[in-house]
This record gives structure tokens, sequence and C-alpha cells, in this order.
DNA sequence: CCAAAAGTGTTACAAGTACACCCATGA
DNA sequence: TCATGGGTGTACTTGTAACACTTTTGG
């Protein structure tokens, strides 16, 4: 029904985070080509449309621009401040992606949207346009609380992995060493984990390599 | 500038719980007066204006309807489903409110947006309109999970209390008794509470007094 | 003196933290 | 043989859970 002139658009955008090879942490950003904020960069994200869910909206600005599919999707937070958007009032829906090996993954170069896309480090972070800045901060920080109850980390892991590859995701989210033995300890104690009894060579001894018994959303401290 | 029709209209709504004299929990309920439900039961809520923050319109609401004034809010998450709505397509961005003492702020009779307000016990929850029903179980498990680790409670209790009234909150809210010992011990050592060296006399022993030390949101555990 | 809520300590167990050495491999 | 990361156990501290009796008051 009609909606008459003085209200607010809901929008969403997604701070898409991974963990690079070099144990950085790394959120996805776009070039914008056009709007009050052209030629910045920027969070994937756009106005949603008529009919479709929040979610796809999310998941379809990452897979129509970034070629990104199958991507872990959670709601982050709302972010309505009136004068966020120069052009009017538009709310905005942020979402928190994962993603396992971004390197696996070229992005295109760009689009009619987008300038650019490029994997950026979230400290220190570029000048963002709107309060980008800020829900990127937020996503860091939802991640990182959710590391310590939640198998979310296997949404930053390729399907098999080692102790040793699991322990440098942590730590980069949590940006602080951690034991290696009370590491295994406790997430073995998590029952998070199955062995595959393979193990992988490199220049060093091999490592056994594991995978998460379930990618769904799982909680394991109890209330 | 100009936001052509298929898109998305943004909206508040609140689920402001209590917890009631006889230890149940509560939650602030409007009868609509109009719109597609009609007579139904449901949230406080309305359309976000073009020019007003998300906290505001949902702080509005509360104060402009059911009279109530610095209520605690925090934003709960944002309910998008297309069909949510059947007038059209609303994203509904929903707020955790608190409030202690329900029966010390009476409830005004309706206004010309709710033919009534109630405090409804949020178990057995009546049928409500729209997806109120989800936002107000979404917001009893945002509370019940918040509590364990930050001091929430002390939007659900005056300023003063006594030990008895504030073990009764938690679990009210927790759904299980708990050890008077243990709970006492806990408390006391997250430093939380100030002793008024005030007592409360009544029927029985007369039982020592305390308030929060700040009413500000904190968190407790440390990551 | 009775009913009802307030107040208090100890013990057992689980979980978390700190910490050092040997192993297997490729270069 | 060396450099590098993989793999393991123990002692200590901290937190959590179970549990019963005495005190104070009003009626």
């Amino acid at each position: 029904m009609s909606v008459v002139a003085p209200v607010a658009t809901a929008a969403v955008d997604v701070a898409c985070l991974t963990v690079a090879a070099d144990h950085r942490l790394l959120v996805l950003l776009a070039q914008a080509r056009g709007g009050p904020f052209a030629g910045w960069w920027g969070l994937p994200g756009r106005l949603v449309r008529g009919n479709e869910p929040l979610d796809e909206a999310a998941a379809a600005e990452l897979r129509d621009h970034a070629g990104l599919r199958g991507c872990y999707l959670e709601q982050l937070y709302t972010f309505g401040h009136p004068a966020r958007d120069p052009r009017g009032r538009v709310v905005s829906v942020a979402y928190l992606g994962l993603i396992a090996n971004c390197g696996r993954h070229p992005l295109p170069p760009g689009d009619e949207r987008y300038l650019a896309l490029g994997w950026r480090p979230v400290s220190p972070l570029p000048p963002l346009a709107y309060d980008h800045a800020t829900v990127v901060r937020t996503a860091v920080a939802r991640l990182r609380a959710k590391l310590h109850y939640t198998n979310l980390a296997c949404r930053l892991l390729p399907g098999a992995f080692t102790f040793g590859e699991l322990q440098a995701v942590y730590e980069t989210v949590l940006g602080r060493p951690l034991d290696r033995r009370n590491f295994r300890k406790k997430i073995l104690a998590l029952r998070l984990l199955r062995p595959l009894g393979r193990t992988r060579r490199g220049p060093h001894r091999p490592a056994a390599l594991w995978s998460f018994r379930t990618r769904r959303p799982v909680t394991v401290t109890v209330l």
C-alpha cells in the first residue's frame, strides 16, 4: 500500500571477511562508479528490492559483483543514522560474510556498478564511504566474539586443514598468539573436528589433516 | 535521490520486557486499531520517518503510546521476510526494551493508533500480528543470553533491591531455579553491586538492600 | 513458637593456564 | 646437520556445583 514521502528505505551492505595466506584479516571492498561517493572504496551493497529477502539481497551482491557463491552470511547490525547517506534516508542492514581462501577466487576487474574490487586489510582500514568503517569494525568484533563459542572458524578454512592453519586463523582474528598445546586441547575438547587420517607433506614434518564435523552453525557453550 | 517503486521501507518494532511482581516475564503488547491486523495484538511499532534515528523511533513508540520514558533499548534483529507485511515490503528493525516495575507505570487505555495496551506473559504467548511472535521469542533469547555476561538485570530492577529480588529476576528470565549461596557468591565476584547499608523490613527477617554500581551497559567476561 | 525468608562455608570436580622437550621432514 | 613446524603431558590455579544449618523478624 502506498507510503508517502518522508520514510526510510532499506538497503543491505556486506562486510565479507577472509584470512589471507599471509595471516592478515582482509575485507572485500568495492570502488563505487557513481553516487555520492563515486571513486571511494566501500562495502558492496545496494537498496533492497520489493520482493527479495534481506539474506538473498546480501548474497546476490557478493555473487553478482564479486563472483563469490556459497559464502557464509549472517545478519550483523542495522545502521540507520539519518545522515549516513547524503542522498536521503537509507537504513542499511549490514551482513557479516566469511569465506576461505580468498586467493582461490580471483575477483572480477569491475562492472557497471564498481570501478574495481579488492581484498584490503582491516587494519589499517582505508577511508571508506558512508559509515562503512564502522560496519567493518563491528563485523570484526562479531567474528572475534563468536570464534570463542561457535564453529564459525570453519567458514574461514578449506575442507581440510592442519592444526597449524586452524590456529593461525584464530590468532589472526583474535590478534594475539595462543599456546599451541592448550589450543589443541581446547579445540579437541569441543569435539567439532574430525581427523581425516591423511597428512599434508610440506617442507617440514607432515601435519595431520582435519575437517569440521559440520559446517552448520553450532554454538558450543551451554547456558 | 528519488527512489522508485519496488523498494523496501523501514520500520521499528519494540519488544519491551519486564518481570512482574508474580515472577512472570511479560511483554508489552498493543491492539491495532487499523491496518491489515486491525483488532490483533502485536508489538508497538511504526514506519521510520525520514529524519529520525532508529533508536529514537523505537523510544518514541514507547513514550507516545505507552507513556514509558527512559526505557532501556537495544537493537535486536532486523526482520525482512518479503511477505511479513501484507501491505507491501516493510523491513522491520526490532528493538529489545527492558523496564523495571511494570506495575508502577499504569498504561494508558488506548489512543488513535491502538485500541488498548497491555502487559502479557511471554509464555504462553497469544497469537500476534505480523511475525511478532518470532520477534518476542528472539527478544527473550537475547535477554536470557546476555544475563550471563552483562549487567542487563539492572534494567529489570528498581534502584534498590534485595538479593532475593535479584535472584528472582534471574530465575524468571532463565526459567530455572538457582542455588542461593552460589548465586550470591558469583554475583558478588562480578563486583557489579554496591551495598546500600540499608535494609528492607517486611514480614520476615530484614534483607540488605543493594544497587548496581552503574546502569551503563557492562560486559563482564573478558575475551 | 511458628512460618518464612535471609544469611553463611566447605568440599569435590572441571576447566583453564603456564610451561619444555623430542620428532619428522626437505633442503 | 640444520631449520622449521608438528606433536605431546604435567602441575597449578581458578571457577563451578553440590550441599544444611542458623538467624531474624512478624504474626
